[in-house]
DNA sequence: CGATATCAAGATATCGATATCATCGTTGCG
DNA sequence: CGCAACGATGATATCGATATCTTGATATCG
């Protein structure tokens, strides 16, 4: 900068001033200093500005990334939030900063201006550390009570995706359901009270078949101690895509006809469960969406303004089980 | 950091020296000042420190995310990549800093130490602008012909995953095999040569069908315009599992048996494919490895040292199909 | 005992930008 | 003509860390 106003013949303030648009400039001179920075591909530096501003234009995203085979590994979800974070934050003039959980301790994380949490669905003291960094912060979860935190919680309405799968259940005459899921994460503990409301209107009472994973093996294992038990159901709500295709195939092992004799839905609607034959139906979360929402909200807190916590609405896709 | 010397009864550079682990300073003082940060929160600036140093400990992060429907958006593919790339820089004490192309005018790019580029295959020019940044840069992808480029390129190795199944055709038998793809992608045109090249040492010429998308309709539109041209086909070598799973369904409708009447091949061994009914045979590529690779050789980048482009061999999964 | 090596710590300059206050010439108005 | 207002620009200080050069005290040696 200090170059660039030797060359333009006035002081590095008014270089400055030229380039960030400023009113304060006439504007042939601002012009000639913008010509000379294009010509001689001038960088601004990044730090130095940051410094200076005491802020750093950037939001850290947190993911829990399990190497495991559980979800989050290779979901669409964890993904398509990310697409609508970035777009969001970038179009916003903001950096994200993408870390996982072990890499956090990084001096980095503490620079941001705003913090994502991702996939902290079961580990409330992780979310309960970065809440006392002081950071905007938003996590994408279920709402949690209050504890007096900082953060604000956004995501998509588990409790009413349980409710509209009990009312389609409902409305097809469908009276003996059964909830496969882990009920001991947030998540799915809400998905599981909806349901289960929403069928007490009507006298009804699942049956809860408790898994752990939410693997396909786990769904074909869900349905065959359901047979081994003789357990009478006409339908099933999996927790996950993976489970509602393993439960079909046991299904289909035993003799049973989905949707005649047993109807499935599963959540998430991944490109996995619409490609299954027979393609199947599940609750629909729109992720990108949801990480548009989210960088919103940290901006918003970022700048000041009061946010609240917001979960956004699920829809069913029908499709043939 | 003037606040800690003061408590401490030093002067700033001691306790940056403390802090940093510099023997310049005495053991009881490096304790002393290392406890009272502790026990006042103290945070280092970052970029403070950036601005000193000159340089940001950064890797940007240049992804290509389209919300259409192909590939990059939900695969486990960039995921895996990232998650490898994060695991390796973070622990190497470096921040990742993710940005899709449309923002990357971003400042915040200029300020990285080095650029990763992911999913740019058909983008050479995207490429090439970035390369003009003059800064330590890998890509992802299929390596190109040099043309005094600085970047290198790391990607799994496409012409030798080709080869690998035109030998598994050939070791059962298969004589007409068909190649359903986009060689225009230079990543899939390495597939091709592979595939055509070790096929040709045998006498045989495969069929080429292009299609521009990796979509299961794609697929199943494929194996029916080959019926309806009355081809003549017993094995089929799509470079997705998408096309492959269209593919199969084609064929099933046709009355064709897999893999009895024909063979399918798939590419990426997605989740998708492997819970698919039949499971499908693919080609693997180890993504968390790729990303780890990709992150030290941008590292080694940065430190000045010299490096090559490497590929990374392929498996082949066989499956039911 | 004096000269030199060694260790610990401080003073100062610096990285590159911007906020604030100051300066200077010009114009408008009574 | 004189004073105020304004527009354009500049001088200086500052953000928070670290590199480099000094300084002062203590240990070592012939």
């Amino acid at each position: 900068m200090a170059d660039l106003a030797e060359l333009a013949g006035v002081s590095k303030i008014t270089v400055s001033r030229a380039l960030s648009e400023s009113p304060l400039v006439n504007a042939q001179t601002r012009e000639r200093v913008q010509a000379l920075a294009r010509k001689h591909g001038y960088k601004l530096n990044v730090s130095a500005r940051n410094l200076r501003l005491r802020r750093s234009h950037t939001v850290a995203v947190i993911v829990e990334m399990k190497p495991s085979s559980e979800r989050t590994m290779w979901d669409p979800y964890p993904l398509s939030l990310l697409g609508g974070i970035s777009q969001e934050l970038t179009s916003a003039g903001y950096s994200v900063l993408l870390t996982t959980r072990q890499g956090a301790s990084n001096a980095a994380v503490q620079a941001a201006d705003g913090l994502i949490l991702l996939g902290q669905g079961a580990r409330q003291d992780a979310v309960r550390l970065y809440d006392k960094l002081g950071l905007p912060m938003v996590v994408w979860g279920a709402p949690e009570e209050e504890g007096g935190d900082n953060h604000i919680v956004v995501g998509s309405d588990n409790r009413q995706g349980g409710i509209i799968v009990a009312e389609r259940f409902l409305s097809i005459g469908r009276r003996h359901p059964v909830f496969i899921g882990n009920p001991d994460h947030p998540e799915m503990a809400q998905r599981l009270f909806g349901f289960v409301d929403e069928l007490a209107h009507h006298g009804i009472k699942p049956l809860l078949l408790r898994r752990g994973d939410f693997t396909l093996e786990s769904g074909v294992d869900a349905v065959r101690s359901l047979a081994a038990r003789k357990v009478r159901f006409d339908a099933i709500f999996a927790c996950s895509d993976l489970l509602a295709m393993g439960a079909i195939r046991a299904l289909v092992e035993l003799g049973q006809s989905v949707p005649n004799d047993v109807s499935v839905i599963g959540y998430d609607d991944t490109p996995l469960g619409a490609t299954f034959l027979p393609p199947l139906s599940s609750v629909r979360q729109n992720w990108q969406e949801g990480g548009v929402l989210l960088a919103r909200k940290v901006l918003a807190m970022i700048q000041g303004q009061s946010v609240q916590s917001q979960t956004m609405a699920t829809t069913l896709v029908v499709r043939a089980t």
